[in-house]
DNA sequence: ATTAATGTTCAGAA
DNA sequence: TTTCTGAACATTAA
């Protein structure tokens, strides 16, 4: 499920190959599955998008913007299975898009493949992009909150943290995986209301966000169990390698050693902690000394 | 064979 | 205003 770190490689993955190359033609690909949800339609976007060039490749939150020579953009948002590829896709019956490049070049088009069929490819013109990612309408990109911006995300808000951790509108580019991840090495735990943070946990927050999303990206993201994720040229990613909590529920938390890790369901998606790294007292304060033992998971399911 | 679970986003309701 | 719920989708586990 493309967050920040994988949607990230996408677009370094893809940019040298894409970028500054006429466009021959857009296509759906031959097979049962719709070409996914496409606006304006197809047959109008192809128009719209032959004879132009991709002048730039960048990530905005979770999607892949290329911006085309007329000032246009198109948003590729690969929600839960979408993959953008060079080459070499996982199967051929999941492909739905193909843009066919002409002139020379190492890879002749390049796809949009989803399993799911959950994503989307959006033109926007310059106006209309420019006003959906507007901050206030979208969040700050994850990667460029400074712990002034999360004080201001959290001290009014009763949420929990991590629910707020996925709020697209707070703040850009955080799923449930890296959520999960982000808190555990943070020490907080994740169903404190946001605003009860201290200015302590919201700075370990700020560091861990940007520790966890960046070594990600190093990686080149994570390839879960169904093996879903890819990066352009069909290859996995490493950072499932160093997950501490997400998918771990029943196993020893490989940080305090003392405690399993917990799996809880918070606003319909799952959640996973240790109980012991990451206390339910108080502003979340790790160092308190005062909520080290005696403490009890809030919930008791630990199955995986 | 049916049902639940999976995760992201958005429309619409509370 | 803020927060919550359900729908969309494909595949697999129970």
């Amino acid at each position: 499920m493309p967050e920040l770190p994988e949607v990230e490689t996408m677009v370094r993955g893809i940019r040298a190959h894409v970028t500054h190359r006429p466009i021959g033609d857009l296509v759906a690909c031959a097979n049962r599955c719709k070409p996914i949800n496409i606006k304006p339609t197809l047959a109008r976007l192809r128009k719209r998008v032959v004879g132009k060039t991709f002048q730039a490749v960048r990530r905005l939150g979770k999607r892949v913007i290329l911006d085309l020579s007329d000032g246009s953009s198109l948003a590729i948002e690969p929600r839960m299975t979408g993959l953008v590829l060079l080459a070499d896709p996982p199967d051929v019956e999941h492909l739905r898009l193909r843009w066919d490049f002409d002139g020379p070049g190492q890879y002749a088009s390049f796809w949009f493949w989803d399993r799911r069929g959950l994503g989307t490819v959006t033109l926007f013109d310059q106006a209309a992009l420019k006003a959906r990612f507007a901050l206030g309408t979208f969040g700050r990109d994850a990667l460029e909150m400074t712990a002034d911006h999360w004080v201001e995300s959290c001290h009014k808000s009763a949420r929990e943290i991590k629910v707020l951790l996925l709020d697209q509108k707070t703040v850009a580019g955080i799923g449930n995986l890296y959520a999960s991840e982000i808190l555990h090495r943070a020490g907080i735990h994740p169903g404190v209301p946001a605003k009860s943070l201290t200015p302590d946990a919201l700075e370990r927050l700020t560091q861990s966000v940007q520790f966890v999303l960046n070594k990600a990206i190093e990686y080149e993201g994570s390839t879960l169990g169904d093996g879903t994720y890819r990066n352009a040229l069909n290859q996995s990613g490493r950072y499932q390698n160093e997950h501490r909590v997400y998918m771990r529920a029943g196993e020893m938390c490989s940080v305090c050693g003392d405690e399993e890790i917990v799996r809880i369901v918070q606003a319909q998606r799952s959640t996973f902690y240790c109980p012991m790294c990451q206390p339910e007292s108080k502003g979340s304060g790790r160092k308190s000394g005062s909520d080290r033992r005696g403490f009890k998971p809030s919930n008791r399911k630990t199955g995986r």
